[in-house]
Formats: C-alpha cells, structure tokens, sequence
DNA sequence: ATGCATGAGCT
DNA sequence: GCTCATGCATA
C-alpha cells in the first residue's frame, strides 16, 4: 500500500492527459508526422531529470524509498576485465516444463548432450550456458512465434581454460575503483552476520541436487522462504503491501545506507571479479545456493546501483552471503554449477529494435509527455508505424530508466518526476527551475539551484538519455 | 551494459 | 493500464 499509492497519491495527477492535456495538443500537432519533426533542437533538454521536477538528493529513507538508484554505473569501466563467460538462460525453475528440444547454438559445440543434467565439468560451468527457451519469430512483423532456442553448452575456448579462482589477473585493474584499491579481507565484508555460517550446506560440491527451487532459502532474515515456483522473491510480492513497513523489510539490512549500498556494491564487484566470477555466475549461484536465481542484468544493476532501493536492501543480504560464501569455499566453483534445466515454454514477444530516428521521436514525444494516455500513445503508434503495445511499453520503460538514471535516491513520489507538465507544442526548452545540470547539458537552463549529486554528471545525464537523441543534442 | 518485454499486484 | 521487479536478447 505504501509504494503502490505513491504513484497515483503522491503525484495528484500532475497532468491529467485524459482531460486538458497538453500532449493532446502536441500529439494533435501535424508536424509530428514524421520522425525528422522530431528533432530536437539544440538546447532542449537533455537532461531528463529537468523533467522530473526533482529535488535535491537528500538521501533517503532507506525504510520508504522505492527510488532507484541513479548512481553512474561502478562498472562500465573495466570491461575487459570480466569478459562474462557468457550469459546464461535462465532456468527459471518456475517453469517447471520440460524441454521439449533444442538445438544447440553454440559456435563450435553442437549441443549433443541432453538438455537435464547439464553438469559440465568445472572448468566449463562457467561457460555460456543456455537452456532452451523460447524465442520469438526472427522476423515475422509484429507476430510472434515460438521457437526453440539451442541450448548453449559451454564454449570451450579460452575461458575454459580458465581455472576457478584465478582470474583475469591481468585484466584486473584496481584503479578503475578509486574508491576501493583493494579488496578487503574475505570476511571483513561489512555486516553481515547470517554468512559466516560459511562453507554452508550449499557449497557442498553438488549444489541442492536437482537444484530445485524449493531449495528456499531465499528469505533473506525471514520467513519468506521458498520461492517455489515462480515465487516471486517476498520482497518483491510484497512490495505493494508490504512495504509499507518499510522498503527493506525483508531484510537484515533493514538499516541500510545508500552508502553501505553503495559501497557493497563496489564490494560485491570487486571480489566478484578477483575471485573469477561473472554476474551470471552470481546470479546462478543464488538460485543454487538460496533456491532464487537471479539474471546476469539483475546482478549487473545491482553492482551499478541501478535497482530501486527497495531492491537493493532485498538483494544486498543475499548477495552478501555469496560474497562470504564464496570468499570461504575451498571450492567455490561449485556455487553456480547448473544441474538444473527447465524450459520455458512461453511464448516470447520478438523484441523489437526501434530505429534510432524513431527513438528519438519517442524522446521527443516523452519530453513533452512521459505519460501519455491511451489515446496519445494510439497516436504515437500511428504516428510512428509502431505496434501500440510497444509504444507503451517503451514509455513505460522509458519512465523506469528515467528513475533509474535521473532521480536522486530521496524521492518517493515518483509521480513527481513526471509532474512537469509537458511543454507546449513549439517544445520549448523545460524549464525546471529547480533543477539544472550543467549548462552543457541544457545551456537555456537556470543555474543550478540545488544540490546536485555526483551521480548528476553530464556523462549519466547521457545515459538517461537515448545515445541517439543525447547525440542530436550535443550535436 | 542496456533496450525491450513479461508478469504480479494494484488502482 | 500503471509501477516495479526481473529477464531475454542484443548492441
């Protein structure tokens, strides 16, 4: 109840579409039938947090905050450094169904071997590893079909030679954390108590058997436990209600710190990488240790503070764990060993890759609108040649990554974000006065009034951005 | 690393 | 139909 009611309390509708929108007008426009007309010119705002009206970065309550975490990527600078050994299907123990077929994909390894009982050997468990799923039609307009994807079996190459706990030693360049020279002493992570329970029964050299979920373990301090099927993590679930207690009640870090978020994030990075292991390794060796997978994206948002608090505080414990776990394994690799193989059957919308000119078109109209009504986003989708439901969606996500990207931790109403009332047709400049970024950004911009955070930097600005447009903008 | 998609829970 | 958490697919 508390999170849930924040969009639609806290924003009082700032802009009511459905009534006297301004969009309206804009959508109306003739000129915007064509994506060249949506080029922004120089000036305009390319800075969505102007946007979003927010105020200063005031740190937050860990307790309440459902924002995100704008925070510029701790990673994305030392690439090479961890190669992901590959990513890895998601087994989804959720979807419990069997694997009709597969064909294998990867380049150089015809997946001969059944799909169940993937259980490569050592050396090769950190290698991609992908289980059937289903795939989208290549290339059947809008349709969709399924389609079985190849199981990836592990490449061999050069990664296979790796040995588990030696890792790009070369590669590894500490310098890319200022902050974090050097790792700290395996079990000095900060908190945690619950881990050391070390060696735990799931770093045994076969991980939970079958590696079914109900291997739950996943509650973090408390009793949601089990993750059976598709359960979706308590914290999660719960949000909505839940929360209300606080963002992090599931948690034992319920008195969490953006800093200390902060900082076991670089953490979590940093040894993940000395210790040889990649997000999707992480990610793996969740589910076989806690019985809650989790996807290499997840596990990279994490690292780059990239998930809502909430999320943060609900993840931290578990990937704390891990990070002791695997400190103290004399056999660490067995953590993210994949024995478990389920297919998911569902079908998959083919994802659709949106041409850069039309992206920008979709920013544009975002700038002016980020919430669009029914009408509107029919509109746009014409205006566009778009399927509708992806215009939607792609507003949707486009509000998640601006939160992600451009709000400070403190806010909670996120409908204020938005509240800006979209600008006229003529797109003028947004003036949000009470938040600028540097005039390289928005030179037509007020000073700036407010503190502004790190974070708040023209190089995460772009991010919040789509290159394209952030690209006509600058120039 | 990130864009687009899915699904739960909610309004 | 939205938010949020999360993940597949891909740049």
């Amino acid at each position: 109840m508390s999170e849930r009611s924040q969009s639609p309390e806290c924003q009082s509708r700032p802009y009511d579409f459905s009534r006297v929108n301004p969009c309206s007008q804009v959508l109306g426009q003739d000129g915007l039938g064509s994506a060249a007309s949506f080029q922004l010119p120089h000036g305009v705002l390319p800075d969505p947090s102007l946007l979003y009206n927010k105020t200063a970065y005031s740190g937050i309550t860990p307790a309440t905050a459902q924002t995100f975490f704008p925070f510029p990527s701790v990673a994305s600078d030392y690439r090479g450094t961890d190669l992901q050994a590959g990513e890895f299907g998601q087994p989804k123990h959720w979807y419990p169904f069997a694997a009709p077929e597969y064909t294998g994909q990867v380049p150089g390894v015809t997946a001969a071997t059944q799909p169940t009982n993937l259980s490569p050997p050592i050396a090769e468990t950190r290698e991609q590893i992908k289980l059937p799923e289903i795939k989208t039609e290549k290339d059947t307009g809008d349709d969709f079909s399924t389609e079985m994807k190849g199981q990836q079996y592990p490449t061999p190459p050069a990664s296979a030679a790796m040995p588990h706990g030696v890792f790009y030693p070369a590669a590894w360049n500490p310098s890319f954390w200022p902050g974090i020279a050097h790792i700290t002493p395996p079990g000095n992570s900060n908190q945690n108590p619950s881990t050391s329970s070390a060696s735990s029964p799931s770093m045994s050299p076969s991980p939970p058997s079958n590696g079914l979920p109900g291997n739950a373990f996943f509650s973090v301090n408390t009793t949601q436990a089990a993750p059976g099927p598709q359960a979706q993590n308590p914290a999660s679930s719960t949000r909505s209600s839940g929360s209300s207690s606080g963002g992090c009640s599931d948690s034992e870090e319920e008195n969490l710190s953006t800093e200390e978020l902060e900082q076991f994030a670089k953490e979590l990075k940093h040894k993940r990488i000395t210790l040889g292991f990649t997000q999707a390794d992480v990610g793996l060796a969740l589910g076989n240790l806690y019985g809650k997978m989790f996807s290499q994206t997840t596990i990279c948002r994490f690292e780059a503070l990239q998930l809502s608090f909430k999320n943060m505080c609900k993840l931290k414990p578990l990937l704390q764990r891990w990070l002791n776990e695997a400190e103290t394994s004399e056999n660490p690799q067995d953590m993210y060993k994949i024995e478990r193989v389920f297919v998911d059957t569902r079908k998959r919308k083919r994802r659709t890759s949106l041409e850069g000119a039309v992206r920008s078109a979709l920013e544009s109209y975002f700038i002016k609108c980020p919430k669009p009504n029914t009408q509107e986003i029919t509109h746009i989708s014409d205006d566009l040649g778009l399927e509708r439901d992806v215009v939607r969606v792609w507003f949707c996500n486009r509000r998640q990554k601006g939160k992600r990207l451009a709000l400070p931790l403190d806010e909670e109403c996120d409908g204020q974000y938005y509240e800006q009332s979209p600008s006229p047709l003529n797109m003028a400049p947004s003036p949000i006065p009470s938040q600028s970024y540097p005039s390289t950004s928005y030179p037509g911009a007020p000073p700036p009034t407010l503190y502004m955070p790190p974070l708040h930097r023209p190089d995460v600005l772009k991010q919040a951005l789509h290159p394209g447009l952030v690209g006509h903008l600058t120039g």
